[in-house]
Order: C-alpha cells, then structure tokens, then sequence
DNA sequence: AAAACGTCCAACCGCGCAACC
DNA sequence: CGGTTGCGCGGTTGGACGTTT
C-alpha cells in the first residue's frame, strides 16, 4: 500500500540548501510566483523534490519573513493560542506575521514548553501541574444526524476540551460569511449556548464581545482578532 | 583540551484532504 | 464515483553549535 513519491528520489539532493540553490528558486519564485510545486525544481534548474522547495521557500526564503528572536509578546500570544487551537502550529502562525508554522513550533519544543513548566502550567493542557489530573467533559454540539464535514466543523466551534490525550479542543466559532446587514436572531448552532464564553476574558458572562457590536456580524472577537478572522481564509492562510 | 551532554532549528517524512480526471 | 495527484500540515530527525564537566 502507500503511494507513489512525491519525486524521483533517486535524483534529488537532500540535506542543507546551498547559496546557489537558494538564489535559484528565488529568482524562479520571483519571475513565475509560487504554485505547482512538483514542476517547479525541473523548471528552476534545481535537484530538489517539490515538496523540499517549499518547505525552503516558506520557511526560509519568503521575503516577509521576521528573523530573529521572539517578542514577550509573541511568546504570549503563541501561549494563548496554542490553549485555544493546540498544536495548529499553522494557524497559530497565521497571526504572527513574519513568522512560520516550523518557526513557531520549534520554538514552542524548545522555549515555550520549558517556560510554562517553570511556570508549573502543562504546556499540554495548559492548566497548573498540582491540579489533580481532571475529569474532561467534551461538550458537543453536534446532532445525531450530522454529516463528517459538519462534525469537523463544530469540532472547532464548541466544547471545553479534549480527550484522551488532554488536548485543548478548538472552541472557536470560525466562520466564512459576508458582513451580516441583519443582527443575529437565531441562536447560534444547534441551540447550544456555544457564544457563552468569551476568549477574550475567559468569562462567561463578558458583554465585552458577544453582546457587543462585534457580535451583529455574527462572528466573535476571538482573542480581540476580528479584523483577521471575517475571512476565515485569512486566519488560515499564511 | 577534549569528551560528553544539551540546545536549537532546518529539513525530511508520512499522512490527510481536496481537486482533478 | 472511485482512483490519482498535488499540496499542506504536524511530527520527527539529524547535525551544527554551545555549554558543562
């Protein structure tokens, strides 16, 4: 079983890139753009898998990208929303400008996870380590007769947390919609009070968002991110 | 001085998903 | 509608570099 390779292994480099292949698929990258990547490394001259070339070129060579070390901020800002999203290193990357999904995810291993440990908080779930391990309760929304893409869509909508391996489940309301014209009157999904908790204040009974105007185009200020999360896209998309 | 150990991070691997045929 | 292809993601690895013994 299994499937094909994504190239011709048997002749392709692999390990570190080199100046010239770096200044090749720049210099490809900035005549043609980004895009079909399996065709890209024969069209650039380069002996590289496509997938290697990407890799390179996102997390390396994209012109927008912030070097160097990690604010105090972004430290809390990767902090909080690898307790809402886990490890959605992609995700949690689309909020960061400048910085990328490996970036980021390294930094969590390497840093992060020390920090919040010395902090005596599991960097897993995010709660105190002397908390006595704690009975999880996934509140689902989801109806008896939901299709799989419905449940994967309120799997990022509601509930407190996850699992048999404690990690945080996406209690976000993402949605891809125009600017609502008309105030909400339907309860949001499936009748659960799912807009209840407030991300921004972890409270439940916060009017700061959901009773807000921020809530008449139906979404939330997740984390005061609303001008990123109207187009769904943009919280995704690096 | 050098061996052992620890840290960091670029790159690779395998898988899931969606688009395409 | 099922198979194939390509992309993107998260997890893992390996080697360079720094620190300690």
């Amino acid at each position: 079983m299994g499937r094909s390779p994504c190239c011709e292994k048997a002749h392709t480099n692999k390990g570190a890139w080199t100046k010239e292949e770096d200044d090749r698929l720049i210099a490809y990258i900035r005549a043609h753009g980004e895009g079909c990547w399996r065709s890209l490394p024969k069209a650039a001259g380069l002996l590289r898998c496509g997938k290697s070339c990407r890799l390179r070129w996102i997390n390396y060579l994209r012109p927008d990208l912030k070097r160097g070390n990690f604010s105090e901020e972004e430290d809390e800002l990767i902090i909080k929303f690898h307790s809402l999203l886990g490890n959605k290193w992609s995700l949690i990357a689309g909020r960061l400008p400048g910085r990328t999904d490996n970036e980021i995810k390294n930094y969590w291993n390497t840093h992060i996870r020390r920090k919040l440990l010395s902090r005596g908080i599991d960097p897993t779930t995010h709660r105190p380590i002397s908390e006595p391990a704690q009975e999880t309760t996934t509140i689902s929304f989801v109806a008896a007769n939901t299709t799989k893409e419905e449940e994967e869509e309120h799997k990022i909508t509601a509930g407190i947390s996850n699992t048999e391996e404690n990690i945080p489940d996406l209690n976000l309301e993402l949605r891809i919609s125009p600017p609502c014209q008309q105030p909400q009157t339907e309860p949001l999904k499936t009748g659960g009070r799912i807009g209840s908790v407030c991300f921004a204040c972890s409270e439940n009974q916060c009017s700061c968002v959901i009773n807000g105007s921020s809530s008449s185009n139906g979404g939330y200020d997740f984390l005061r991110l609303k001008a990123g999360v109207s187009d769904y896209r943009s919280l995704e998309m690096k």
